[in-house]
RNA sequence: GGAGAGAUGGCUGAGCGGACGAAAGCGCCGGUCUCGAAAACCGGUAUACGGGUGACUGUAUCGUGGGUUCGAAUCCCACUCUCUCCGCCA
């Protein structure tokens, strides 16, 4: 959400940085709303003012053993329902604006490159060199089910196209990553692990910026209005809803490992086959509340706390940063990191690193307290991936596989696999 | 799912419908004392919005939302959450 105060103070810096993400702004709608509702509300305290001073006499003269008159009772009774229409009329103008400051994005900081679609985003950095093979590798779905490891089909049947399973050493690949990268956030990188649910209630995917605006892409249980988590970031940003934390509590940063459920209504073609893009995965997320004077800093460490995974995995990756245009809605700079996946030719997404800046704090009414004397501020808020699955998996076997049809396991999972290579199933 | 109890400031915990933003204690911050610390003593310690250069001041907030009343932390209704017992269960 956006700061009212500053739409009201500066609307152009506003109404501009909104149009550079693509965005039409009902921002002169909000004024106009906001002034009503500014002199409702000072109406209301004057009229509030006066009742509190006469009911404060009334009680006076009570225990005087006198009654006040009629009259000076019947003006109040009226004032009371002078007081009653303002508060509805003060409930309805909020309520308007509430909707408007809900739908509006974040604004993008100002070395965030301009642009409109993906095409704009800009390479930062790329790290590692392409594997040569001198055969040529097989996409993880043909692998995969050579290997009797992903099973897609399967996956159909229980839950329909777009869910998977994943067998033996498949499996324990993705717990051994998923530990592995725990472990690696928590001891070297300063994390706190949290174990998190995975459905939640409205008010939370509010606060994180999902709801309202997003409802389509969520899954919703009707019977007890619970909402299954697109990320580990909405029931973390949730944690500290509503608190002031005290001096020296930032930054804290927490590590879970959620599903993901994502409620994607796209059209079955390229970008869909294997399991690049499906409804339900594992993902590792990072998360940070900061002071706002370090985070700019601090997404800086995120995101090379997760590039360290990919590098420790030897997994050659490029990362990206977002253009205006292709930023996501809480979000106001987000950095990509993809890995390249040898079988589909292409390079994954598998994590996405973004400051909200204090667009989630101020839903969520997250807080601090610089000093004991200070008065309260909005926190910044980071996420990132760190990273997700099953496109890690992806990477690994399709960068990892050998002529023979077996995949090598990185060595700073072995610990964590049992195990250093998934063998080759003898075909016939 | 059934029966009962409860929800007050950072915490514990008072609070006959009228000066209650709320006693007291703890904690925290500042000060006195000390070489320093502890103890002791003194003072200060909620949040939001508005007015004033400022001292200060107005309004709202005692789980949430309604209601009664000139006036509600206090009375009434609904909801939510927590706890205890029973049932069910990994």
């Amino acid at each position: 959400m956006l700061s009212l105060e500053l739409i009201r103070t500066d609307p152009d810096l506003v109404r501009r940085a909104l149009e550079s993400r693509g965005e039409g702004s009902s921002l002169s709608a909000v004024l106009e709303l906001d002034t009503q509702r500014r002199g409702a509300l000072s109406q209301g305290d004057e009229l509030r003012a006066h009742r509190n001073q006469v009911s404060r006499e009334v009680g006076r003269l009570r225990s005087a053993g006198q009654e006040a008159s009629a009259e000076v009772i019947r003006e109040m009774r009226q004032v009371g329902d002078q007081v009653s229409q303002l508060e509805e009329q003060v409930r309805s103008l909020e309520q308007q604006i509430h909707e408007i400051l809900f739908s509006l994005p974040n604004l993008p900081l100002p070395d965030v490159p301009q642009g409109s679609t993906e095409e704009d985003n800009v390479v930062v950095r790329q790290w590692g060199e392409h594997r040569v093979f001198d055969f040529t590798p097989l996409p993880h779905w043909d692998l995969g089910e050579q290997l009797g490891i992903i099973d897609i089909a399967r996956g159909a049947k229980l839950s329909g196209s777009r869910f998977y399973t994943m067998f033996g050493a498949g499996a324990k690949l993705e717990r051994a990553l998923i530990s592995w990268m725990l472990d690696l956030h928590t001891q070297e990188h300063g994390y706190t692990e949290v174990m998190l649910p995975a459905l939640v209630k409205k008010e939370s995917l509010e606060g994180a910026g999902n709801l309202p605006k997003f409802a389509d892409l969520l899954y919703h249980d009707e019977e007890d209005d619970l909402w299954l988590v697109p990320t580990a970031e909405v029931p973390i940003t949730n944690l500290h809803r509503d608190e002031i934390l005290p001096p020296g509590s930032l930054p804290c940063s927490y590590v879970a490992c959620t599903p993901c459920f994502r409620r994607e209504k796209v059209a079955a073609g390229r970008d869909t086959r294997g399991i690049k893009r499906v409804l339900q995965f594992n993902k590792v997320e990072m998360y940070k509340l900061v002071t706002p004077e370090s985070s700019e800093e601090e997404l800086e460490k995120l995101l090379d706390n997760a590039e360290d995974v990919c590098r420790r995995l030897q997994l050659p990756y490029r990362v990206l940063q977002l253009c205006t245009g292709d930023l996501g809605f809480q979000s106001a700079k987000t950095y990509d990191i993809e890995v390249w996946s040898a079988g589909c030719q292409e390079w994954l997404e598998v994590s996405s690193c973004s400051t909200c800046t204090d667009f989630q704090a101020r839903r969520a009414h997250i807080r601090y307290r610089p000093s004991a004397q200070a008065r309260p501020q909005l926190v910044h808020t980071l996420n990132g991936s760190g990273l997700a699955l099953p496109r890690v998996v992806i990477a690994i076997l399709e960068n990892y596989q050998e002529a023979d049809g077996s995949v090598r396991i990185p060595e700073v999972l072995h610990p964590y696999t049992g195990f250093t290579t998934i063998p080759a199933v003898p075909s016939g």
